[in-house]
DNA sequence: GTAGGGTTAG
């Protein structure tokens, strides 16, 4: 066995000047030790001039090759022309397509494949959750189940991300006692899953759980579970777990530190950001990414503290990308500077023309410095450039199904139900001393339209269902898919208290677990 | 002998 790969490509070589007459063994090592596409296209050549051709051994591996090179028409044409498919041609064609968005084209491939195993099945499955089409990615997997196709761990993990990503608690938990009852194998890839996808389904105490049972805790178990307390706004928890990884002699890596700065940002560390920032260069060596950078600025905009956020920015090696900006952008619209906030709006809709919230915050913060011309003309421009709103929903799961409702949406079968209990759910809290201020409303920055009334925002009409489908004491849980607005984060702390039930919200940043009139974010957000 | 899964800011 060489070490390298290069001694792989150089064994070939003398292999041919030695006359040697490679066969269906010396391509796929051959092949999988090319390090450029001109390279591997040149073996390409040799494998037919061989003979082997019709191999399909050599020519999974090409497939396999020119999907790692990002050239995918190479790959489906060594498919197409292939005289016998296999199962590995199949799934290695899917993920190829999945990685690169072509879901259409992984379908059709996943479709036309007779015989479907698991691992054809879940290449299908990952490329819907990585491409952030979960609802897809949910029917697939019952699909799946109904073809009597039985769950093994690679499934598990897909589903798992696919629950984290949209709070599906319950099938998480089935998922969870799945693998338990039928002793599936816990390697790292599905612990780290299993512990996310509780974190990101509000159970902190249940991934703690699995967290602290696991026999060996590698440090993307540790990057999940400082992950999911940074979130949930318990930053002061995650840096201790953040020591204690160092303690145990588990080599930190950049998540953990983007993690760890995250920590700070949502729980207002901002002395400890600033030395984590240091640390993860003077002590591991880890140079800040884009990411990182994006981290240090939220932490320091979101305090207040603009000047010091946009000397990070200028200190950075490279050109801050839209993220970082847009993290300079989101400060601005906290601490309403409207001028900076202008500057960054339009810079970071030059950088990512396609992000139809940044529109909607500038077009948002220019109303509310009464410039009603130019918030027009943004909002023209965002049409003009066919750049589609995302729509904002909440969900909340009951009886095993995932409940989606939209602002002012009357598709539910129960809409008007619904309705008079959000009525009834106003009417207490404004005894209370709810006020749904107009002025509130035109001043709020949120991504979300104005055009609805606030009283039915997504997360009203959810939290009016939750209401009305669990028992009393039982805690609601609703996940959104944008950032909760100040008028529906003043809301839900009342009806906590009226009520007397814990809300935990997860919006598109964080946690907001609302108790007894108050929110864990502390207004902090 | 090849193929599928996890953690990653706002």
């Amino acid at each position: 066995m060489s070490e390298s790969p290069r001694d792989a490509i150089l064994l070939y070589i003398r292999m041919l000047n030695d006359l040697i007459i490679p066969n269906s063994f010396t391509y796929p090592c051959v092949i999988r030790a090319c390090s450029a596409i001109s390279e591997g296209r040149q073996v390409h050549a040799h494998v037919l001039k061989t003979g082997l051709g019709g191999d399909t051994f050599s020519l999974n591996n090409l497939i396999h090759m020119y999907v790692n090179f990002q050239s995918l028409e190479e790959a489906r044409r060594v498919f197409n022309q292939m005289p016998s498919r296999s199962l590995v041609s199949c799934t290695t064609m899917i993920a190829g397509y999945g990685r690169s968005g072509h879901l259409d084209k992984a379908l059709e491939v996943f479709e036309s494949t007779p015989e479907k195993s698991s691992v054809l099945w879940n290449s299908m499955i990952a490329a819907f959750v990585q491409s952030n089409h979960l609802d897809e990615a949910f029917s697939l997997f019952e699909r799946m189940l109904d073809e009597k196709i039985l769950l093994d761990r690679y499934v598990a993990a897909s589903i798992l991300s696919a629950c984290a990503g949209l709070g599906a608690l319950e099938l998480g938990k089935w998922i969870h006692s799945y693998i338990q009852s039928n002793k599936i194998k816990l390697d790292q890839k599905l612990a780290t899953a299993i512990i996310n996808m509780y974190c990101k389904c509000g159970c902190l105490e249940k991934a703690l759980e699995v967290f602290n049972g696991l026999s060996y805790k590698g440090p993307s178990s540790w990057n999940a579970m400082i992950g999911g307390l940074a979130v949930h706004g318990k930053g002061k928890v995650a840096l201790e777990l953040f020591m204690e990884m160092e303690e145990e002699g588990v080599t930190p890596d950049q998540v953990t530190f983007l993690n760890v700065l995250n920590a700070c940002a949502h729980s207002g560390l901002i002395n400890e950001g600033r030395e984590y920032f240091r640390y993860m260069k003077d002590v591991y060596g880890i140079e800040p990414r884009m990411e990182h950078y994006g981290c240090m600025v939220d932490i320091l905009g979101r305090a207040g503290i603009i000047c010091e956020a946009m000397e990070v920015i200028k200190e950075m090696p490279v050109n801050p990308d839209a993220s970082v900006l847009g993290a300079l952008f989101g400060a601005c619209r906290i601490h309403r500077n409207i001028q900076l906030g202008e500057e960054m709006g339009r810079e970071v809709i030059k950088l990512d023309p396609s992000n139809s919230g940044r529109y909607i915050l500038l077009a948002n913060l220019y109303a509310s410095a009464g410039k009603w011309k130019e918030a027009a003309e943004v909002r023209k421009s965002m049409t003009d450039r066919g750049v589609e709103k995302v729509v904002g929903f909440s969900s909340i799961e009951f009886d095993g199904c995932i409940n989606k409702f939209v602002a002012g949406g009357i598709n539910h079968p129960e809409s008007e139900v619904i309705y008079a209990k959000v009525e009834e759910m106003l009417g207490r809290i404004r005894q209370a001393g709810y006020r749904s201020d107009i002025n509130e409303a035109l001043h709020d920055l949120s991504e979300e339209e104005m055009e609805t009334p606030l009283s039915y925002h997504s997360e009203k009409l959810a939290i009016a269902f939750g209401l009305l489908k669990t028992k009393p004491g039982d805690t609601i849980r609703i996940s959104k898919n944008l950032r909760i607005c100040r008028d529906c984060h003043c809301a839900t702390k009342l009806v906590s208290e009226v009520f007397q039930r814990e809300i935990i919200i997860r919006d598109r940043n964080r946690f907001h677990h609302f108790r007894s009139g108050e929110c864990s974010c502390r207004d902090y957000w």
